[in-house]
DNA sequence: CGGTTCATTGAGATATCTCAATGGTCGTGG
DNA sequence: CCACGACCATTGAGATATCTCAATGAACCG
């Protein structure tokens, strides 16, 4: 399996070889969770640090009256919870959306790691700065983009990062979020998700079938969902061996986790 | 003027005499901006570090189409963008609500600051993941709350953190939003704003009067607001020197800089 | 092959928005 | 000290996005 964080913090800084090798060594330390468990819940005292090797996880929110709110989409190469076990407990929940391959990081091993490469110190701080960028643009979505900009804007999101470390072929990805998901993730209804989705379809801006989601016109789509990219910080990689914006071959897998998801035919 | 940044790193850690002192030496350099002002703007590249010492600023994004979506308040205490620098550029803007005095710190001073002091270091860790940790409530504020808590829930937020800089007064404190800008935080209209803040007054869960607000019934109001303070981790602080949740005395001041709002009679 | 989960559709209810007008407050200049 | 203008708060009425409840249909799994 590549390593997609490695991938993903080369859109920011070229690392060497020796880097690569140290970033390998502490994500050496695996585990598995099944699709649609929970990974850490709220009220947890904190644990290591964990990243996302492969699948799809979210951090979310319980609501007394039983509703959740998603706040976040993790995807391999995200890293969960970097030195946040500077705070007591957790302040919100994490599970998984599919099956989950987690590296799980002791915070004196990253700790060192950070202290003994600063150019990998200096990558995680922008990961985190970007996931924090990220987070911000989620609020604005939520409250100012109505549903169908809404909906568009999350697929468009998902595409750019997805890309980013190599998990789309063209204009598609694998999609493994239900409706209700993207409900809990956009702040609507699994009724008004169905026909926003439907209405990204009727103007052909969309296809989304077996789990598969393609973008038929992504500057259309960008521009009906009001999406500029730069929030997520991957435009200009200040990298000496910047290669082209989209990975050059296809990715290796767009399965999640097992083989629990099917591509489109 | 009481350094309400080391106030409210207290709530994290107790901070030795030479912490605070290294703490005041480096938010020396200090600059005045005017109300209703940029102090950053969307697209710049980044300078020195930020820190609002007294007065209230936004984090705020403009969209296409004029309006905007402001993403953060910004109290007395808080940082603007601690070691933001490793990003490009901004992504979105900063503005004053009141006349603001910052704090400018240089970006190798504060590395200096973090590398010979880890307490420090550690404490501003803290505050920018409850920084983060608020950014994320807001999601789910904006996400799954309806006007009336909407509103509610931001009272009972900035109740909470200006009462752990010791800005309140009993159950009140100054608030210099207008009702514009609170529908820009909250996702709201002006019109429907100020309708849901009618409904506050007729519930006598607030007033709000002369750019005063006052919380008629906290428990209630945070009840009514689904609010729960957690989030904030400024609950149980691991300090030797903890005192009541309450600050003992009133603050010493709740006018915004200069004398630019008046207090309730 | 039957059950469970997920997607789709309809119709009525409600929160919020839009547009537009009125009223209040405050600072400024005459 | 008053009058004016600018800005902000308030109210009304109709429009629209989104929600709720409920039912049906499709897909998938054991």
């Amino acid at each position: 399996m590549p390593n997609f964080l490695i991938a993903k913090l080369q859109w920011f800084t070229p690392l060497s070889d020796a880097d690569r090798l140290a970033l390998h060594g502490a994500t050496a330390k695996r585990r598995q969770v099944g699709a649609r468990e929970d990974i850490a819940h709220e009220g947890q005292a904190h644990g290591p640090v964990r990243m996302i090797l492969d699948g799809w996880a979210c951090r979310y929110r319980q609501l007394d009256d039983g509703r959740r709110q998603i706040t976040a989409i993790l995807l391999p190469g995200d890293l969960c919870d970097t030195h946040v076990n500077v705070l007591c407990e957790m302040d919100h929940s994490i599970g998984t959306i599919t099956p989950v391959t987690l590296a799980e990081i002791a915070r004196d091993r990253l700790d060192a790691l950070v202290g003994s490469r600063p150019i990998v110190g200096r990558a995680l701080w922008w990961e985190m700065l970007a996931a924090v960028s990220v987070q911000r643009e989620w609020t604005v979505n939520i409250a100012r983009r109505e549903g169908i900009a809404r909906l568009g804007h999350l697929f468009c999101e998902l595409f750019h990062r997805l890309r980013a470390v190599g998990l789309t072929r063209d204009f598609g990805y694998g999609l493994p979020l239900r409706q209700s998901e993207l409900a809990d993730a956009l702040g609507l209804t699994e009724v008004h998700v169905n026909r926003c989705l439907r209405a990204l379809r009727d103007r052909d801006l969309i296809t989304l079938r077996g789990r598969w989601l393609t973008i038929l016109d992504l500057p259309a789509l960008e521009r009906a969902s009001l999406f500029r990219p730069n929030y997520l910080h991957l435009g200009r990689r200040n990298a000496a061996n910047a290669v082209g914006p989209v990975p050059a071959r296809p990715p290796e897998t767009y399965r999640y986790g097992s083989s629990h998801y099917q591509s489109a035919r």
